[in-house]
DNA sequence: TTGTAGGCGTTATCAA
DNA sequence: TTGATAACGCCTACAA
């Protein structure tokens, strides 16, 4: 896998590239046209029209979209807040919110915010600062999760009977700490967990999972918050999303009978 | 977990945010002397200064990122452009990589280029348009690894006595296919996987890993470019970072001698 | 120490 | 249909 770092312009080095003015010099004509050309707004004759194409070839010409934005007053660009983008869950909702921004002509800044409060609030200023048109915001629960990460561990020792955790990695570490103490899976206890990956398959216990849509999750988002950026839509508006069980082993289903197995239900937004 | 769409400031709605000049006619001094205090260059009086950051705040300002860009020549931006942030390899280096750009002071626009040679090419002339200051490209393989994603199942009726597969999504692709076919691992054949991931201690068979310095690999890029951007290294340099191998159950090792287990070797960029 | 004015690269208004 | 020219919001010589 090549990895590459490209410099795309030295710091004062190198030679500027040309601006809209130098396009304008070389097909002589106005700016109005060059721009005109460029965004295919109003009419151009089409002796300038190919003067003007010509000469953007020539200079290998591509529009400041700084100079743009501060202009239109919009940045084409979406700030996204995720407490990590390692943690398993967010990855494809990321991708999923990068398609949707991207096929509506959008770019997507990416920020950790790592659960902290101050991190993501400096992440909010900047954003502003950079004057990006939307922000998606995976808010932190700032205290709450600290509690959260150790409390399923502190159950262990009471044996119990089933589990359900609300997310990947918290299952991971609970697994890890009862394969520990000697705890069997779904033997000795059964396990229910939030969030699939195509890797639960084939690895044992194959886990029981609810999974949340995730790829929609993103792109609803996105798509929810252009339809605001643009007008559409003027208040909020909340969409329910119907998550979808995934039953393995993992809860126990093959110790009893199949009837049982069957009366599972999951609700749209119950969960 | 609160997922929230913020509207920052809609199509041509709201009111505008203060400029530097709304700034210094509040504060009843030239926008040099705001200037100069945001920047904190050039000497200020204590009163003007005092007089600044209370007109600053009363407003609360917030410098525009855009116009300081432009002005400035460079925008305290980095692209990064992956195949896909949903393949577990990714999200540990682009978190890194933000990280190390964070600690910086830059942001970091991310790209999915799925692989697609005409899609990477836009997103890289898109980047340039936006003039940031530098792009991690991970450069997609081309037509290359179509071949890759189904040439290790074509082995699978042959028996292989071991596989080596070189990342975790072809992995685990593979894996499901020999649990089609009724082979087991590791008693039907060995299994080495690149990439190892927190999970997979706790499912089995656990597997054995070479590991990449993900976090460290995304880092250092940052690291390097920014050095090249700031004119601390004028020519490309390569850097090997050390793999890990992470000896498990899959590679059969359980069914040898402990003996052979020990003479397993890895060297730096060698595999 | 502070202010003025021009430049950064666009878009947009208003004449021509 | 085109062309000047003023925003957009900031930085920065150069003057005062």
């Amino acid at each position: 896998m090549a990895k590459k770092a490209i410099r795309t312009r030295g710091a004062g080095r190198g030679p500027k590239p040309p601006s809209i003015y130098d396009v304008a010099r070389a097909a002589r004509v106005s700016v109005f046209t060059v721009s005109a050309v460029i965004n295919n707004s109003g009419r151009v004759s089409a002796t300038l029209g190919r003067r003007v194409e010509a000469a953007i070839r020539k200079l290998s010409y591509r529009p400041n979209l700084l100079a743009r934005s501060l202009a239109k007053q919009q940045t084409h660009t979406l700030g996204m807040v995720v407490t990590d983008i390692a943690n398993p869950f967010f990855p494809a909702i990321v991708r999923a919110a990068e398609d949707a921004a991207q096929k509506a002509g959008y770019s997507m800044l990416l920020c950790n915010s790592d659960d902290k409060e101050d991190k993501e609030g400096l992440y909010l200023e900047l954003l502003l600062s950079k004057r990006i048109d939307g922000i998606i915001l995976n808010k932190t629960p700032g205290q709450l999760s600290a509690f959260r990460y150790r409390a399923g561990l502190a159950l262990l020792p009471r044996r119990p009977d089933a589990v359900l955790v609300t997310n990947y990695l918290m299952t991971v570490g609970f697994k890890s700490a009862a394969d520990e103490i000697g705890l069997r899976c779904p033997e000795d206890f059964a396990l229910v967990s939030f969030d699939d990956y195509p890797w639960l398959g084939c690895f044992r216990p194959r886990l029981t999972t609810i999974e949340l849509p995730k790829y929609e999750l993103g792109s609803t988002a996105v798509r929810l918050l252009l339809e605001r950026i643009q007008g559409k839509r003027s208040r909020a508006i909340t969409v329910n999303l119907p998550p979808q069980l995934r039953v393995r082993e993992s809860c126990g289903f093959m110790l009893h009978s199949r009837k049982e197995s069957q009366t599972v239900m999951v609700r749209s937004g119950v969960l």
